[in-house]
DNA sequence: TCAAGATTTAGAATTATTCTAAATAGACGG
DNA sequence: CCGTCTATTTAGAATAATTCTAAATCTTGA
């Protein structure tokens, strides 16, 4: 699964995941997937709407909103809920986690997650599982070294 | 860990767990308990506020998140956020996942056989893990039968 | 009994997200 | 190209969720 090497460019990828899901590649959807991937830190729809306006300046907060819901429902972008925060959004959609430090609300991916079996998890009879979304919480390094 | 049986009744220990925190025990916060572990649903602050109004009429819903946050804190009721919407409330402090469908966003406890603790994620150095999450995404079996 | 501090309360304020309706863009058939 | 059709974008209003504020009330313990 890991082995073969058969992945697309990610870029390619976008326009053929939006026709996919019966969706167009906008400029606006454009600009948003690569506001994700420049900063990787996770940032909520008021971030996003922020930095795409940099390149973008008439792009209105609905459509960073409608933007990202259109790339989460392709699959290219992945939605991180936290806390009582806003919603975080990320583009990795590689197989990982997510660190969340409780102290500076700071997100980390972390490569590597628990599959169900590892975890003793056995469902009910009728369950259809489609994924599993693990959060683990914490101190980040920085503030880890500042509580001592 | 969990051989030794020297929990005390879950009653008693919500007053020894506010004191713990520094927190009072209040008739409010008492009955805010009480209404989620009638009905372990995993309810908004909003539906918390419903129930618990009737039987304390006067509560208000400043004071029902002033005592969620209270159990919260003191590691009574645990805070489960799994979408856009309002966070859900859980008073099972079990060890155990959180099953939600995507289809009617009911909650479901999942336990758990093994502590992901125990299920060996590897965290880079500096990081200082204090709890997991684990949320599972799919149908319930109601939903999963009517999707057939 | 009193002072100090914790908690509750109503309502205002703020933040996050969704909705609405009109304008725009872009794909497609001719 | 042209006009039509529909998806998308947009501003702003509306709603939902949560937090804040300041005053009232309660509790505790000198
Ligand atoms: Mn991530
Ligand atoms: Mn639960
Ligand atoms: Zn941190
Ligand atoms: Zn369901």
């Amino acid at each position: 699964m890991n082995a073969v090497a058969t992945k697309p460019p990610p870029e390619n990828d976008l326009n053929e995941r939006l026709a996919h899901s019966g969706l167009r590649l906008t400029p606006q959807r454009q600009q948003v997937h690569e506001v994700l991937r420049e900063k990787m830190d996770h940032p909520t729809a008021d971030q996003v709407f922020l930095r795409a306006k940099n390149k973008m300046p008439e792009i209105s907060m609905a459509t960073v909103y409608n933007c990202l819901d259109a790339l989460v429902k392709c699959g290219m972008v992945r939605q991180v809920t936290l806390d009582r925060g806003a919603t975080r959004f990320c583009p990795n959609m590689q197989d990982h986690s997510h660190f969340y430090c409780d102290e500076c609300g700071s997100v980390y991916d972390i490569l590597q997650t628990i599959s169900p079996a590892d975890a003793g998890i056995r469902l009910p009879r009728g369950f259809r599982l489609k994924n599993i979304e693990t959060n683990l919480h914490g101190l980040c390094p920085d503030c880890a070294a500042k509580a001592k």
